[in-house]
DNA sequence: TGTACATCAGTGAACGCGCGTTCACTGATGTAC
DNA sequence: TGTACATCAGTGAACGCGCGTTCACTGATGTAC
């Protein structure tokens, strides 16, 4: 039995060399996927992916922001298709262990990137995008005379349940259980 | 100024590159350490190693066993001094993320090592030890008259706010904030 | 229609690197007589 | 007390490996005249 190795290359390298690290990923720790091997899953050169890219870190960042195009659609999906409030609220975060429990090291890749965060060190110095679209889904579901903090601890009691549900599936801490995800994110937390 | 690397061979080595391993953690990522830089922060050549530990595999599950031991006490002082119950129940989570944020890399390592978990594919094949102990904490918060399922499910609920946090501030995703970890973890969350 | 030239994506060989592991060895220590 | 020997922890050189990156190159394609 000959190994399947499907060529990505046809026409644009650049697109194919992104296709091609994405599928990597699936079977591919992070530190596991090489340059070198990407290059080889298109059968081309190693160099030729310098044509395309600075460097390794260069190519590693467009699957990145691949993957962060396909979290928020998902979410956005998700979001559309529950029609909004409580159910809304936990479909996005039912949308986000999925994305991860199917891209589990697009996931990892994307959770260790520190691209997308805010440029300044402005008041809440760390704090990044994701959190406050996030915080603005939760004013939409806690009581209207809800004070800032509560709004903020409660964004953040969100984003740390499905993370850590993703990484404790993902590290093998918890079982692949469907049923058993959608219970726990169903869970009324307040 | 010359590099302080300090000794750590006095008499056992194997004690010795395990607490070099540890150290290095506390600087390095899981991947980046090298079984050459333990041997060379213990002034001892890379093959020495090899008297002590059968592979590099083995010297990596020997820092895990003491990351394990490390936990399990800071988890047990934390629930001695805080007298049980509810509280006794938060300390505990608390305990676990400040071990996670002290010992980043050597939590990660011991998140991804498959050792301690069940032997046999028995019911509830990927659960492992730490969850069944956490679940009867759960029951003894729980009402009486809670289910099993509900009980689990909180168990795992409450895993996962303490893993979540944990591993989004090790990514930086969220600030290193004691006070906001601790708000979060006390949020009543039935 | 044909020829000269520029462009530039991709090649293939080579580089230095640090890694995990193996191997024959050395030299200190303890034991037997 | 002295000598012969076994033990065994640690040495240092070497191995093959795959990596990221560089470099001079080739050869197809398009454009100018």
């Amino acid at each position: 039995m000959k190994s399947k190795k499907r060529s990505y290359h046809h026409g644009d390298l650049r697109a194919s060399l992104v296709a091609a690290g994405l599928d990597l990923l699936k079977k591919r720790t992070v530190d596991d996927l090489s340059l070198r091997e990407v290059a080889r899953s298109v059968d081309v050169s190693a160099a030729a992916v310098y044509r395309h890219f600075s460097d390794k870190e260069a190519l590693l960042n467009a699957l990145c922001e691949e993957g962060r195009v396909m979290l928020a659609e998902a979410q956005r999906k998700a979001m559309a298709a529950s029609g909004g409030g409580q159910k809304g609220f936990d479909a996005t975060g039912l949308a986000y262990v999925r994305f991860a429990l199917a891209n589990p090291s697009l996931f990892r890749l994307m959770i260790k990137s520190q691209l997308p965060d805010t440029p300044s060190e402005a008041d809440t110095p760390t704090e990044n995008v994701a959190i406050q679209e996030l915080r603005s889904n939760v004013a939409a579901i806690l009581p209207k005379n809800a004070t800032a903090r509560q709004r903020q601890l409660r964004a953040i009691l969100a984003w740390s349940i499905v993370h850590g549900i993703a990484m404790l599936v993902l590290d093998g801490r918890l079982p692949h259980d469907e049923k058993m995800i959608e219970a726990v994110i169903r869970l009324p937390i307040i």
